[in-house]
DNA sequence: AGAGCAAAAAATGTATACAATATTGACGGG
DNA sequence: CCCGTCAATATTGTATACATTTTTTGCTCT
């Protein structure tokens, strides 16, 4: 239909999270609409809505910005991260899987499997990517089932935003196959309804992540990062 | 100067969290319109956010709505708030306090005092009003110090989310008594830098909330809630 | 009466014009 | 040569008009 309202924010959050802009960079509505051939105020409305998210910063009269992102940034989201999400695992654990969610996390499991088992498949950043695709929704679909809406709100915003951060690290495969078999352990743990041990599980995960994503000994965290790579997938 | 957007959006926020709406109400963007003088754009801009943030409920070409809270709903925006708020608190208690945060702390809390105390200087429902605000003060406060800007984030989201519920429950002058010296007992472990019990005793103290707020006995817990009280200040 | 339908009214979604503000670039003085 | 000032330009903020959709109203038929 015409609901170029949808249509805008669904565009230009695959724009962001898929790495169209650098950090920093302006994003004039001016030019976002004559490129998507909306007009400007759906383009306008979107920015709102995504800046109202976290995922652009905005003060009024200037342009919305593409936020830049230190390395202290990341640990700190990876923190609010560890918090929720283990949480989340926890609540589900205790309520156990329903057989549908069940079924998907051990498809999801098996597809990572697949990937790393056989790392001479794809190109290495193709692997990559279609790990981190997998991986967000396995991450996803565990939360699902956690019975509070509230913390599902919570848990998206900050799992969404290292989304548009993955563009500035790169993961070796034995990384991903360590993430494997965390993943296993983790949907094992929350089979057997252990749900304090898959909390602490994931938590660990989850940090493990944050600490892998240091880059070389470096002495000014705050400083923006540098990019690294420039994927176009997106899990949306 | 000139910023209506703002304008209209602590406009819609007072209202909204003072309680001008019913549970499930349209908000209707000409009428809004027409009362403030502003026109449809800035109005319009400010639901949206209002919406994104979680405050209000909106579907493509239907208007915005104000929310119904079930009294499952409360509990689980009050898991949330002890998930996170108990988090930042144990960092606040990690780094330590500055100077002026622990003067703004020492008075907000002696201000409450003041009111516990001396429970007849005012009508109960101006005392309980004025300690809300207090509390809500003393809350945000203790969390600013905390030094994780998205954690932040997220508390404001679901601290803010009950303020907009205090119209639907009532608290005897007991139960703010106890609120007090809760909060001294939390300042002091944050002071001495024991910030697991500082996290544990604010984790309890939101439990509590949570549990004082369940109504008489009643076999729905996702009956919508009904309202009890008017007050009209803004703690914004 | 009450349900179903159609027309009228109301409200939202979108485009666009204009005003206010921010950004850019050129120019001149220190 | 760098810095500040000012004009030119670009961009955002706001109002408004119109198209589209939803909601209400009134009527008919059972």
């Amino acid at each position: 239909m015409d609901d170029r309202n949808i249509q805008a924010y669904r565009l230009l959050k695959q724009k962001i999270f898929g790495g169209a802009f650098r950090m920093g960079e302006r994003l004039i509505e001016t030019r976002l609409a004559e490129e998507t051939g909306l007009s400007r105020t759906p383009i306008r409305a979107a920015l709102g809505r995504l800046a109202s998210e976290g995922f652009l910063e905005h003060e009024s009269g200037r342009s919305h910005r593409m936020p830049t992102y230190s390395v202290q940034d990341v640990q700190q989201i990876y923190n609010c991260r560890a918090l929720v999400e283990a949480e989340a695992v926890r609540l589900t654990a205790c309520n156990g899987l329903a057989h549908a969610a069940r079924l998907e996390l051990d498809a999801l499991v098996a597809g990572m499997g697949n990937l790393v088992d056989e790392p001479d498949e794809l190109a290495p950043d193709a692997l990559r990517q279609r790990f981190l695709v997998l991986n967000h929704r396995f991450h996803a679909a565990l939360y699902e089932a956690c019975g509070n809406p509230y913390l599902l709100r919570l848990i998206h915003q900050v799992t969404d935003l290292p989304l548009a951060l993955r563009n500035y690290f790169n993961f070796s495969s034995e990384q991903l196959q360590v993430a494997h078999s965390d993943h296993v352990r983790i949907l094992d743990a929350v089979k057997s309804g252990e749900s304090e041990r898959a909390a602490g599980l994931l938590r660990e995960h989850i940090w493990a992540a944050r600490d892998r994503m240091l880059p070389p000994p470096n002495d000014d965290l705050s400083k923006p990062l540098q990019r690294t790579m420039h994927p176009a997938v997106d899990p949306f």
